[in-house]
DNA sequence: GATCACACGTTATAACATATCAATACCGAA
DNA sequence: TTCGGTATTGATATGTTATAACGTGTGATC
């Protein structure tokens, strides 16, 4: 299990990273990573926040790429079925995702002071949910799983 | 752990039983369960469904209680503040706690073909997801766990 | 060069949620 | 019993998030 998001690091290589493994995810599955695409998916890495779709189109309208809100919507769809990109349920926002290519069930922990996002890439928390859902006869499809508090620098902002 | 929701049961006493154990809880802690909150929770209580705000409004209006945003918001914010009823992110929607009175970290079972949700109490779902966090310096103030996939009766019907 | 699939542009509207302020009900203390 | 604070309700307006529907462009394939 890895948890990325709240740790000082290489951000321009964090980008860079992303980017390119989300072009070879692309290419090796044949989907298309267009410019709006593209752009929305920069804009999402760039911070590691979640963004709301607003918040995208009024970066990708200020570019000239698009004014409508379908445009935000419709690449961010993308983004987040071709797995590069997450949505947010309890923020009803997106945030690009931190492990390009691994099988999913991220688990996000969530700040509610500076709105980061860490991805904890739990991979089968189906644990204890996994019994409840077999022991109901369910059939999980999907899980989403979010933690919302305090970051470590937001406690410590706090304490001060 | 217990899962409730999709068994068959005896709804009318089901309904009855949270009622009473929703008139309890707020006489115990000095809370009004007011007409339109009252209803509201019936509503909820009526199916183990969620609702959204829309829904219970339209039903509220119908009745004479309320035909303004506003009022079904209020009375849902109080029933989830005081435990009484839950938020599903991933729908937007609300529905009725199963579990009144034994604190609280839900974890839901959503139904894609019904809507019906079920709620088991896990407690402590901290497992995973807290080993990730204290690893991460994160500390947990809420969760939201959402299952969606299809119930026993939905795989039954799928299959036919 | 016709056709098909996919992406994009645009308008409109649906669905979900809150801010604000005025009016009223409830309740304990003077 | 009246006063004053607090909780609740009523009402209007607005903010935010999301999708339906329909048309256009573009590149791949036959």
């Amino acid at each position: 299990m890895s948890t990325l998001g709240f740790e000082t690091h290489d951000h321009g290589a964090c980008v860079d990273d992303a980017m390119a493994a989300a072009e070879a995810r692309c290419a090796a599955s044949d989907l298309r990573l267009t410019p709006v695409r593209r752009r929305v998916l920069e804009l999402l890495l760039a911070e590691h926040r979640a963004l709301g779709a607003y918040d995208i189109l009024g970066h990708l309208s200020a570019e000239g790429l698009g004014a409508q809100p379908p445009v935000a919507y419709r690449a961010l769809d993308f983004l987040v079925k071709a797995g590069l990109a997450h949505r947010i349920e309890a923020l009803n926002a997106y945030t690009a995702c931190s492990h390009v290519g691994l099988d999913h069930t991220p688990a996000f922990l969530i700040c509610r002071s500076c709105q980061s996002v860490a991805e904890s890439e739990t991979a089968l928390t189906q644990g204890r949910l996994g019994d409840a859902a077999r022991a109901a006869g369910f059939q999980i499809e999907r899980t989403v799983i979010e933690a919302q508090g305090l970051c470590p620098a937001c406690q410590n902002e706090a304490a001060v």
